[in-house]
DNA sequence: AAGTTTATTGACTCGTCAATCAACAAAAAC
DNA sequence: GTTTTTGTTGATTGACGAGTCAATAAACTT
């Protein structure tokens, strides 16, 4: 049976099926076995090709956010000036597939997990970071040195908007979280500095 | 050995040692086995009195909601205007005390318990619902029908704005993370309907 | 053809853990 | 003073889980 070239295939099943599992259990608690028989194989392939139960989570968490990444490059490409590009990574963040439950339980448990886990937090920093970078980019030319407080703001504006959404009782509404973030950024835009 | 009238201390105290292990840990990955000896008693002793793990964390979850709500009436019973109260429940949610380790290890667990748990969805809602009816209740006098959309801004701002200030690598800067909300507020409240 | 690398798994080890139970002890109630 | 209630734990059960290992087999190398 044995087929060559398998490693990044059966890779790619386990960050899949890791993503789902915790999607489903909403939480890291989830074993190597589950896992590995959602990917169709045994536990001690996902051992062979892992090494441990961390690694897993760590590749299901970079594969997340590459996704993201990926998304917010398209919808970048396809905006025109600086607001329009702003709006764009405010919807990106709020678009159907952030909501599905596994993107929700992966995202939930990196909070988690960067608590204590180093490379963990590191992965969050790489996503902070960018979407600091990308928001700066357009903000500067607009409001100058209030560019800083304000991605900041937008940065975190966009986290809890999308866990408030994510944990509610209705289905997630898009749309009106973007709406949300942008009127942040509009009173933002817009303001004058107050005695 | 036996003194009667124990109940109440022996829950409080694996309240108590529940949330501490949780932020030691930085997970629900803890045993009953450790909370248990944390609070100076048998595991047995522990279900005697919880039933289950899961008990524990609700019990846990229900008195860091209580602790909360209990500096919310402190803060607002000092402060005096529409616009003083305001600052004050935001000012309570970035408090020395909410960025201890086990608080912010508690919350970011609740999050991701409320995925799935039912009663501490539940819990949740009543954290929101209360923070909401706070914020509409100094909100409408100022600014009428707008007031539910900003309020419902200011709750996710909080949220997301804590749960970045938890997992910066510097220590929480809780005057700066009331300073952003505070922005925002002045950003809507200040807002003059756009074309 | 012999040796090496890659793929794959069943069986096992060693550990842990939630929950239960039987038993003991002291205070309260009767 | 005996029965009931409350407090308490050591020992045990029954289950599961992460990670290892030896063994098998196909493909590639020389």
């Amino acid at each position: 049976m044995p087929k060559l070239g398998m490693e990044p295939i059966r890779k790619a099943a386990l960050v899949k099926a890791t993503i789902d599992e915790i999607g489903r259990a909403g939480s890291l608690d989830v074993t190597v076995s589950q896992i590995a028989r959602r990917a169709g194989m045994s536990t001690a392939l996902a051992h062979h090709y892992f090494g441990n139960k961390e690694q897993m989570f760590l590749a299901a968490m970079r594969h997340v956010l590459s996704l993201y990444g990926a998304e917010v490059r398209g919808a970048l490409a396809t905006a025109d000036g600086p607001r329009a590009r702003l709006n764009a990574i405010v919807r990106v963040s709020f678009a159907a597939g952030s909501f599905r439950r596994e993107v929700v339980g992966a995202w939930l448990n990196f909070y988690v997990l960067a608590q204590t886990v180093p490379e963990a937090r590191r992965l969050l920093r790489v996503y902070q970071r960018r979407l600091r970078s990308n928001l700066l980019a357009e903000l500067r030319p607009m409001i100058g040195a209030r560019a800083v407080p304000v991605a900041e703001g937008v940065g975190a504006m966009i986290d809890g908007v999308y866990i408030r959404e994510a944990l509610s009782d209705r289905p997630p509404d898009g749309v009106g979280a973007a709406r949300m973030v942008i009127a942040y950024l509009d009173g933002q835009i817009d303001h004058r500095v107050l005695a």
